[in-house]
DNA sequence: ACCTGAACACCGTTCAAGT
DNA sequence: ACCTGAACACCGTTCAAGT
């Protein structure tokens, strides 16, 4: 086989950006499992050992994929501007942590593979320079900034790791479920019939994230301002 | 092979709580990519395919594992007592969420395998039950004690991924670092320059996690707190 | 310089066979 | 009922060989 899939069609060479994009739409479609050096070079219609002349290990094609998701976030943000006029600091905040996060919402696995990164990639080292000049920008002491971005963790990026399955007892089932273990968890349970009860919409197991995550990252974030004063 | 290891000396009957603690005890100390079926196998002088009797399937183990790490934070709680008299459930909550995190301090492994469970097991709802229960004797609406949940995220259960490597930059390099990154990351390197000025002990990349949790932790509760009014 | 085929040292898991 | 050995269908990665 030569690199070429049809006479006269040559095929782009293989790249270490090529590589990374075609394991990001990999895990996009298929989840983090999918992701095999074997089937990347598939899907790059070449050897899986070819791809180890663009990049090391399978270790590196993950950073790279971080890389790409945050170079995303970053593209969406326009530098200057409103960020560095103090007491706006806490709406840009939450305007680009927000912005983050949907672009997260496209690439599922990304939250599981950053928390799997050992070191900081120069990319993520960038937008958390950029997070932090919101702060200081903002007023807030080094001090302050500090505990803001370890407050946030990975909230600053846009993701909170849901303990709670989303669909873990949705529908009809959910209301036998309750009372099946109404003895067991009385707290939990009396605390999840009385939002149902409040709002019906609401069953167990079905939250709204993102209201969720807009409420603790706006309960930081006020925190901050007043530890701010 | 039978299941004798020297002539008068019978092995200890295989059983799913023997697969369970030796695979709590092979995470512990060699990392969670050192826990394969077969070395654990291994560990406990047994063929690989034994272990299918006992449990249907790796992620069976680590299902288990999480219940062995979470039982043993849930052992440390005495019931009852001064959980539910009102004012004080913001000392309770700290306390028992830093009892948690002593317990996870000893299975690094656990966080991450916790967060890649998509179901959460009754030992995990326990928790959370009795979690709940604080903050409702607390007098938090359901409604209130539910975002609380989720705003505390895995901090409930006495974790947060952090995403700065604590080891990234130590010693001496990380001067020489800091000066290399300055034109690049001016806001990190400014906030962290300043910080360690004010604190000489306090060099880049040298974070007090337990001081960090405490505080992103007492910034939730405090803000709880204030929405509780 | 880039790509390949075969091979190595692992995985989790199935299955038929032993006791 | 419990355990085993061989085998299957995968992994990531190394290496010598091709162009």
């Amino acid at each position: 086989m030569v690199a070429q899939s049809r006479p006269g069609t040559t095929r782009a060479a293989l790249s270490k950006d090529r590589v990374l994009r075609a394991a990001v739409s990999l895990a996009d479609e298929g989840g983090i499992a999918a992701l095999t050096m074997r089937r990347l070079a598939r899907e790059l219609e070449v050897e899986a050992m070819s791809l180890y002349h663009h990049v090391a290990d399978k270790d590196q094609v993950l950073d790279g994929m971080v890389d790409v998701v945050v170079g995303e976030i970053t593209a969406g943000v326009r530098d200057g501007g409103a960020s560095s006029d103090g007491a706006g600091w806490k709406a840009a905040v939450r305007h680009r942590i927000l912005a983050a996060r949907q672009v997260l919402l496209r690439h599922p696995w990304a939250p599981g593979v950053i928390e799997s990164r050992t070191t900081m990639s120069p990319t993520v080292l960038r937008y958390f320079d950029s997070l932090t000049g919101l702060l200081l920008g903002g007023g807030l002491s080094a001090d302050l900034a500090h505990h803001a971005l370890h407050a946030l963790g990975s909230r600053a990026l846009g993701f909170s790791q849901e303990l709670f399955d989303p669909a873990a007892g949705a529908g009809d089932e959910s209301e036998r479920m309750l009372e099946d273990y109404a003895d067991r968890l009385p707290n939990l349970v009396g605390m999840l019939t009385e939002i149902a009860h409040d709002d019906p919409d609401n069953t167990l197991g079905w939250c709204d994230d993102q209201a969720e995550f807009e409420f603790a990252l706006d309960l930081i974030l006020d925190g901050l301002e007043r530890l701010n004063s």
